[in-house]
Formats: structure tokens, sequence, C-alpha cells
DNA sequence: AATGAATGAGGCTTCATTCAT
DNA sequence: AATGAATGAAGCCTCATTCAT
């Protein structure tokens, strides 16, 4: 069998293990019988166990990435959408890929941060692309809006922060129970979200009493 | 030494090492070490590492719903506010808590959900209860306003859970972004939020174009 | 059982088979069954295969200089010998010593030197310290002969290793060849040496034809 | 390319790897990559790790006997010159071929020894020709002398294990120090052997004070 | 109230070796 | 003449846990 096959079925394997297990409490030696293949097998591909983590997240991260980015693109490759299209297709991708792939996103959302700097840096990264991406699209509409009291960078961050770690757990809360569609779950969010910023873009605070 | 000070001496140390290291990273060695006591008095007064991690989540997820209480609950212990005001006070305690205890929040926020079932389930109910009582202020809100289209349960469990998850990502962001502090977070999460909910409450809704 | 004595049962077991299989080829696992200990309490102990085999080269290269100094010196501890005499001394001690600890013997001569440098560095400085004593006798002897052509320091440093050398072989000859005495290998290079030297330091030298 | 060529460049990484790594830190994956071929070519031409080893021996072994045996001889192919020109055209070709072939003796002298009878006594072998030339060359020198008291077999061989020994010493002590030339070393041991070999032939010997 | 001494079990990694082509 | 693909076996090391005092 063809290597790039067998690394394939490997990283298979990985994902669904390290997802379900832990990084530490996942063992090579199930990776590999998941896999189908011998241990040594996994070791002459992959190197080490810190090697493969690393690989899958650096996998699943891209292919979360990738999805988003495909759903929020228009057909020419380009976003040809206003922000809160951009936002809605962008979310519906998240909450499908996140449904789709469990075990890649329990990867991503639980294992890796929780596993010490190596592991934690790479998905970092990854989130921070999906922060930036929110950023900018909500820096848009407070663009649109010019209003005052204008918005730090600082106060965009924070928001973009809240509405990804919302989008995270509302993802979880759609794996955990039955009969929540991605559509669903992208609609509460959206409601929620897009209803609160815009309030915030016209202007309105709360404060106490 | 009497064998209370010598447990909260233990705990303590248990919750700095696992939510340093992770559940199975920490050893019993390094945790006795920490503890400043010999390995069999660990197992004497704690039974066993899984005993120990599910005393370290329960007393640690007792003390968050114990500061949000009291964040909550008037001078007389019943909370006599609004519920924008209680959600306020709740948010405060949160972030504050969080801050002053990071150990003890990763132990909850990331290392007892990534560890299996009898773990997770133990933070889970913690949690529960925190979006239970989220779930009450905004449904009194939404009584208040009584209007349609009405909220089904599962919208405000779903808007619920997305305003914990906002939440549990901001204490990261603040616990790792230096000069956050408590207030600032729940400001941010305060104004985005209720605005949204406001907005939700007198009947606004995002559609497609 | 007290630690102290423990620590010499493993040492011991891992003298005999680090002599007797070589560094890579003895397993931790045959040390621990023959000290006959678990091998975690090897480890708990001498904390990795690496650091057992230069705690073995410590010891056995301690103890094998305290024999030869101890065969030099006199009663009250300072040697009062001539120079020919403390070299008989020594060599007599030294060939005592490795027939009667073969297996340490094998360590430092045989495994010790060709494991790679921690370990050669280790086995190289007790060897200096032995060829540095033969230097000093014969400079000595050299000096109180005082004639030409004059000996330089790396004459002197290459008479020495070469006495070594032949003293190294024929302990290993000793060793493997039954029936012969300490004595009889002290006699043979004692005479062989002291003869060669004295005609050395009367000036004579061999040339070709 | 032709079998026999692929043999010579199998067995010169192989000696070069045993060499520089020793016999059981060596890998086939090592020696097939420095030979430039894959592993299975190895196996197929040299069948094991062991076999492949003994090889080794065998041929530096028969390479380094024989540039003594040119050494020795004269044009003819037979030795014919007296005994001390002999000894001297051995240990200057000993030298020669040892500086030139680094490898080659640290497999013979450092690795083959050290790993267990299948090598060791491959090696052996070849040790008792060098000691058996170095014995006749001692013997025909003592039976000319012809004096009393007379050399038993056992102190020949005694001395010709010391004057190899010595030799072997005196190799590695010039690959390892820099400047040192075949000729000076053998010139240091010629000195010290023949002056000390003339004085116990003339009857000379050493005994305590 | 507390600990020094000790171990069964299991995980990561590497290696010599073979098969099918 | 030559190799890409694959594995059984074994070694180093660590850990949760217990016993005797």
């Amino acid at each position: 069998m063809p290597r790039a096959v067998r690394e394939r079925q490997m990283m298979d394997a990985a994902v669904r293990t390290f997802g379900r297990r832990g990084y530490r409490a996942a063992s090579m030696d199930e990776i590999a019988e998941v896999a189908g293949v011998s241990k040594p097998l996994v070791y002459l591909y992959l190197h080490s166990k810190e090697e493969l983590f690393t690989a899958c997240i650096r996998r699943e991260a891209a292919a979360l990435v990738a999805a988003v980015r495909a759903g929020v693109a228009g057909s020419d490759g380009e976003p040809d959408l206003p922000a809160d299209g951009q936002l809605w297709a962008g979310l519906t991708a998240f909450f499908t890929h996140t449904a789709e792939h469990p075990d890649g996103w329990a990867v991503l959302h639980q294992q890796a941060r929780t596993h010490g700097e190596p592991f934690a840096a790479e998905v970092a990264a990854m989130r921070d692309e999906l922060v930036a991406f929110v950023t900018a699209l909500i820096g848009v509409a407070a663009r649109d809006a010019r209003q005052d009291p204008a918005f730090s960078d600082r106060d965009l961050s924070a928001l973009a922060n809240a509405l990804v770690g919302a989008a995270e757990s509302l993802a979880d809360w759609a794996n955990h129970t039955p009969g929540v569609t991605a559509k669903e779950a992208a609609g509460t969010l959206m409601n929620f979200a897009w209803t609160g910023l815009g309030g915030l873009m016209a202007g309105h605070r709360w404060s106490r009493s």
C-alpha cells in the first residue's frame, strides 16, 4: 500500500484517538491498532507522538480554516457579500464542519489547548486567524456606522473574542444536543450577535442602574 | 498538624499541579512534593489520583459558584436586583474569581473537560448550574417583554450557552492579556449581550438579505 | 533494607553485567534481576543507565587507583621507597587488584573506552593519573642518571604510555591464562622494563643496521 | 554495478560505522545509508549484522597482518633481516597501518574485543599471530644469547604479550596525539624494548632491593 | 500523624530482519 | 541487480500504588 494512503489512515486514527482520549491518555499502541498497522510503521512515517499530534493539529486546523474560507467566499473565490452575510456564511460553515468532524474539533478545541506550549501555540495561531477575520468584519460594520463613542482596537478584539468563544461553546452544545443543526446554531448566534452589534453601533450601552 | 490543614495543603498543591500540567502529566510525586508531604500521606487522606482530581474539581467548582452567588446576592443573602443588575454582578464576580484563581479555573475549564467521563460530568454539572442561572435571568426579561415571536426553552438555553461560552472565552482572554480587569471584561460582555438581548426582546431578528 | 546497602548491591550487579555484556548489551532488566531488586528501584536510586554506568566507572576507577596508591605507600601513608621499589609495589598492587576484580577491570579497560565520550573521558582521567605516576617515577630515574641525550617530556610520556599499555595487556593475559600470579606478571614486566629503562638511562639506543 | 564493488562499499561503510559507534550502537540503517544502498541489499550480500561484523573483523585483521608481513619481508617475499631489523620493520608497518586505517583499527582493538565470544575469538586469532611472530623473534635472540637463566616458553610468551600490548597502547596514543609519526612511535618502542631485551639476554634481572 | 522502601504495569521508541515486486 | 513497505521483539523509563514501621 502506498505511503500516502497509509499516512492518511494513521492520521485519521490519531485524530480519532487523540480527540477521544486526550494526548496523554492516547497510546501509540491504540493509534496503530485503530489504523490497522504495526507501531513501528507509525514511527517510520510520523516519527514520534509529539510530531504526530502536531501533524494532527495542523491538518485539522487547516481543514477548519479552509471550510470557513470556502463558506465565506463567493463562487469566484472572492468574498462578495456584505459583512453580515459573510458572518452568517462563516458561522454556518464553521458549525457544519465541527459537526461533521467532531474528533478533529475535539483535538483542536479541547486537547491541543490543554497540553502545553508546543501544541497550544499551534492552535492559537489558527484561532487568531478566525478572531482576526471576525475583528475585520465588525470593524467594517463599526466604520460604516462611524458614531460616538468609537471602538478602540482592543474593544473590537474583545468583542471578537467573545463572539468566537460563543461560537465554540455553541459548537460543543450542538455536538452534544441531539437534533441541533448547523443552521440553527448559526441562526441563534447571528440573531443575538448582529442585533447586539447593531445596538452597539447605534450607540447603545449598558450602564449600572 | 491537624488533618484539615494538611488536606488543604494537598488540595492546593494538587489544583496547582493539575492546572498547570494536566491530569495525566501531573504525577502524585510532584503533588506530594509541592504539598511538602510524603506520598503515602496523600494516599492516606485522598485515596487515589482519581479521587483527588475529583475532589479538586468539586472544591473549585463550589468556590466558583459560591463566588458568583455571593456577587449576585444582596446583603441579606437574597438577590434583590433587577435581571440586568444580577447579570452584571454575576459576571463581575465570575471574572474576578477566575482571575484570582487561575489554576482552579484551568482545572475546571481545561483539564476536567478533557479527561473522560467521570470528570467531565462533574464539571458539566457546575456549568449547567451557571447556564440555568443565566437562562432564568433572560427568561425573566423575555417574560417581561412578552412579545412575538416568543422564545422556546431551547432558544433560551442556546442563548444562555452562547453567553456562558463567551464569558469563558473572555476569562481566558483576560487571564492571558496583561492589564485587563474583571470590570472591563464584564463591561464588554454586558454591553454586547444586554444590548443584543434587548433587541431580541424587542422583536428584532437577523435574516438573510 | 537501608538504601546504602541496596545501592551497593545494584552497583555490584551493574559492574558485573556491564563488564561481561558491554554497555549496550547489558539490559537494565538483567541488572535489576542480578541485583535481586525490581527495575524501578534501580531507577529510583541510580536515575538512568548512563548515570549508572558512569557511577560504576567512577567507583571502579577510584578503587583501582586507591589499591595502587595503598600498594606504593609505606606504613605511614607516604611512599618511602626508591623509584624502582615504588614501581614494583605499584605493579604488584595493580595486577592483584585487576585479578581480584575482573569485572571491574573489564568495565574500565574494555567497556568504558568503547562507548563514547562521556564514558571514555571518565576513564581517561583515571588512566592519566596512572600514566602521570609512572612518568614521575621514570622522570626521577632519568634525572638521577642525568646523561646525554636527555629525555624530553614527550619521550617520557610516550615511554610511560608504553609501560602502562604493557601492564594493561599483561593484566588481560594474566586474567585469561590459568595459574599466572600477580607477582609473576609484575616480575615479568619489571625485569623487562627496569632493565630497558636502565639501559636507556645509560645512554643505550637502538638504531637501524 | 558489479557485486564485488557493491560489497566493498558496504564493508567500508560498516567498518566506519562499527569503528565509530560500536557494534550495538551501529544500526544496519545507518550502514546502508553510509554505503548508499538499500537495506535489503546489505542483507542480500552480507546476510546478517553478525556476519557483517565478522566479515569486517576478518578483512581488517587480514589487512593488518598483511601490512606487517609486507613490512617485514624483503623484496623476494622472504624476511632476510636480523631479528631486530624485522621487529623494527614490523612495528613501523604496524603503526603506519593503524594510523592510516583508524576505523579498522578501532574495530579490531576496541569493538571486536568487547562484544562477546564470536567476535573476540576472531580478533584473538589475529593477535595470537602477531604475538607468535614476536615470540619467535625474541626466541631467536634468546637462543643466540643462550645464557643463564634461560627463558621458558611462558616467559617468552609473557614478554611478547607485554610488547604487543605496549605497541597497541602506543598506536592509540599516536592516533590521538597530533604530530606523532609512525616512525617516532616505532622508535620509542624499539629503543625501550630492544634495550630491555638486550639486558635480559645478557642476564640482567631486577630484584627487590 | 507520618514516611522510607519497594514494585506491577504500561508507555515511547528503536532495531534487525523479511516480503513482494 | 535492487528496493519500498512492513513488523516482532525488546529496551529505557515513569507512574500509581502499597507495606512495614
